[in-house]
DNA sequence: CGTTTATTGAAATATTATTGCGCGCGACTG
DNA sequence: CAGTCGCGCGCAATAATATTTCAATAAACG
């Protein structure tokens, strides 16, 4: 795996970034028990290595006023690279729709999306999403409540695991 | 909504966190058109208020190994509201589980996990979820590739609801 | 209207980010 | 093995940012 290229340091820089993404350089540096300069050196190649894609606020989408949140699992017609990327690029066109995942098995697409409300979620369904092309089948599931969003790496096991291969 | 309490300033620095949660408090003031003082002051009261839920590197999984994603749907054979949070509460406590969302309609739950392997997530699947207590059904989808992941709100679909209410 | 309350922005201060540089350590070489 | 190269560290200095303080302004209210 490409995180043999990242000693404990880099990795204790990403777990602590992903857990805290506004933690300061200083702080983090005091955490990885390093200095700061090195530190900051260190974010930055994460950074532009790709193993950070970012930082962002977690907003609250219901305190928003976004009280609908669904699951849609898409089948398309054809599963031709192109008719595949065409999907994929209306999925990233539709706002409410916020993740777009490519399965296997008998679904090929399952869809995270949020609506204010869900009149307008059906509409979308039915006017947008059950409406494109391509799109053969639609089945949505309501997200009643969440019980755990901790989207990224579990650090832990990943430690354990390199732990283990030492 | 209880966007209603947010005016229009508010709503531009939840975007602007959203997009890049680590912009400096000068940069936000000046893209929102405030100083740096009352910027700030609304950012700490937006993140005590709870519109803030936390701020995250997005750490990709992939890059450190973790090469497997995948959609569990699970069924339970109890659906009262004891066993209910003791499965969450199970899911909360599996590192590979990232995700867990309780659904209406014939599955009671969704769970995104990774795993470093295929081997890794089988034996999650068999000895652990399949495996545990009250677990009727699972069904599992790998995640072939991913094709959008912006979790969070439309901020754009926010601000044309409110100018429509206006 | 006068008062209260909330919110602002300028200025001052404290923290933090960032750059420049010399040092030490390990690896490669002759 | 000694020499030297390269990498990464930390210290110190500087630039930028965050945060507090405070006086002024504008809206809300009686």
């Amino acid at each position: 795996m490409a995180a043999t290229r990242l000693d404990q340091i880099d990795r204790k820089i990403l777990a602590e970034l992903q857990a805290d993404g506004r933690m300061t350089n200083v702080e983090l540096a005091k955490r990885v028990g390093i200095s700061a300069p090195p530190c900051l050196r260190r974010v930055r190649t994460l950074e532009e290595a790709g193993y950070i894609r970012g930082y962002h606020a977690k907003v609250d989408a219901r305190e928003l006023g976004f009280e609908v949140q669904v699951f849609a699992m898409v089948g398309l017609q054809s599963q031709a690279e192109a008719d595949l990327s065409k999907f994929e690029q209306r999925c990233r066109d539709w706002p409410l729709v916020r993740e777009c995942h490519m399965l296997n098995g008998e679904v090929d697409f399952i869809l995270k999306c949020v609506a204010p409300d869900l009149s307008t979620f059906q509409n979308f369904l039915t006017e947008e999403l059950t409406a494109a092309e391509n799109v053969a089948s639609v089945k949505t599931s309501l997200v009643i409540r969440g019980a755990k969003d901790e989207p990224g790496v579990p650090f832990d096991v990943l430690e354990d695991r390199l732990a283990r291969n030492a």
